[in-house]
DNA sequence: GCTAGAATTTAGGCGTGCCTAAATTTTAAT
DNA sequence: ATTAAAATTTAGGCACGCCTAAATTCTAGC
């Protein structure tokens, strides 16, 4: 069995490759809150095992045996989230943290009973995709928020899961997956950006946002007219 | 925070005591499977902690705050059991085993959150207690079914939780808690029990079963008319 | 191309919880 | 009361995953 340990750091790899291709040591102990030399050790530790291809002073690579783990461990944890925020009742700035232990002690029997509880789901409450079982997850056509210029609409696809109070703020600002924004105007300097959100029919809501928050919101967006 | 080695250990302590009133070394290892050494050694951590009081070769006992811990996590063990049970229909043969995983990542609002959605329940789906948040376990007059004697009437109270086998077996004799049963008579030598199971009005049902089987329920007896 | 500073790895240690083998204490039988 | 057997503890080791400090390698700036 895998210890909770190599599907933390598995996992923490399966992010971070998606902005670098190899994901350098440094980047991975600060992600998973450990000393740089500790990260080593447990690369060398994949490494032997074959779930990550590494060489000295390069980074490290998740190798297909890899992956494959680091996707059902983030099938366990979005799944267990979604059951989380339906069935419990658990607020979604929350439904992170304690998944982040269910996910390691989840067999596969009950992750098939939730699954089918909730409808074979393919997102998370955070708009993530939920892996299949088999290790296939939704490729999508996205872009930051940060990324959009004035004028612009768009849907919210994902936002991150991991920050208790970004998500407490992102729900007082209604910005959920899902929703409909325009980008009003970015003011210069500091990029501060003026975003409209469609609540409903004839009702929407202006505010602004900086660059941190709008970096950590995944959007889709909408063609123009 | 306690280790999932040291809610174990406590756990496993305070079912041995409602048998023998101190705890022998040997005992404890054989139910946790470690080595008698290994558990000397996690007794003198718990020692230490204050959570039993210890004297060495004269065995080992919950001290308040141990038996406290000790009732946290079997609460979480019995609600999780049921939860398990109701919520996600796993059959009453499983729950123990995913029970052992899930009991040590529940959280105190998850547990909250279980036990209103469970209706406050006093009893797991095996009929064992569950104790109150604040500790508290209801204490019963009871008897194993292997102390009673021909003639007697009982209603099943409890069953042994942990052997899946076992369970499977009372699940198809329809030995389940709150089942009235009386003994029909007991064979000389091997002590052999047959007993008859109340099935409904008018609907009984007779085998007969060993001392083995007998002595992991635990039942009420019935005045006699 | 050299070199200082940054990144990474190696070396050596620590706590946890397990093991086996050897020593010690208790126990039960004579 | 003695002693053999059983139970328990001590001693010494191991794997895991973390740490700090020191050595090594890489990378940018000149």
């Amino acid at each position: 069995m895998n210890s909770q340990a190599v599907e933390d750091y598995l996992k923490a790899i399966y992010k971070l490759q998606s902005s670098q291709s190899t994901v350098v040591t440094s980047a991975l102990a600060e992600y998973i809150g450990v000393n740089p030399a500790s990260a080593t050790g447990m690369i060398k530790k994949l490494a032997n095992s074959n779930l990550v291809s590494y060489e000295r002073y390069q980074g490290v690579k998740l190798t297909p045996p890899g992956e494959k783990i680091a996707l059902e461990v983030i099938r366990h944890h979005r799944l267990v989230e979604l059951y989380l925020a339906e069935a419990l009742s658990v607020p979604w700035d929350k439904v992170h943290e304690e998944a982040e232990k269910w996910e390691h002690v989840l067999s596969e029997d009950l992750e098939d009973r939730i699954d089918e509880i909730l409808g074979y789901p393919t997102i998370d409450p955070h708009g993530a995709p939920i892996p299949s079982r088999d290790g296939n997850i939704e490729q999508r056509d996205t872009n930051l928020l940060s990324e959009l210029t004035p004028g612009d609409s768009a849907v919210i696809v994902e936002v991150s899961d991991d920050d208790t109070d970004l998500l407490r703020y992102l729900g007082k600002l209604q910005l959920y997956p899902q929703a409909t924004i325009q980008i009003i105007s970015i003011a210069p300097f500091d990029q501060l950006i003026t975003v409209r959100v469609n609540l409903s029919e004839d009702n929407t809501n202006d505010f602004v946002i900086g660059q941190k928050v709008a970096s950590s919101i995944l959007v889709s967006k909408l063609e123009e007219d």
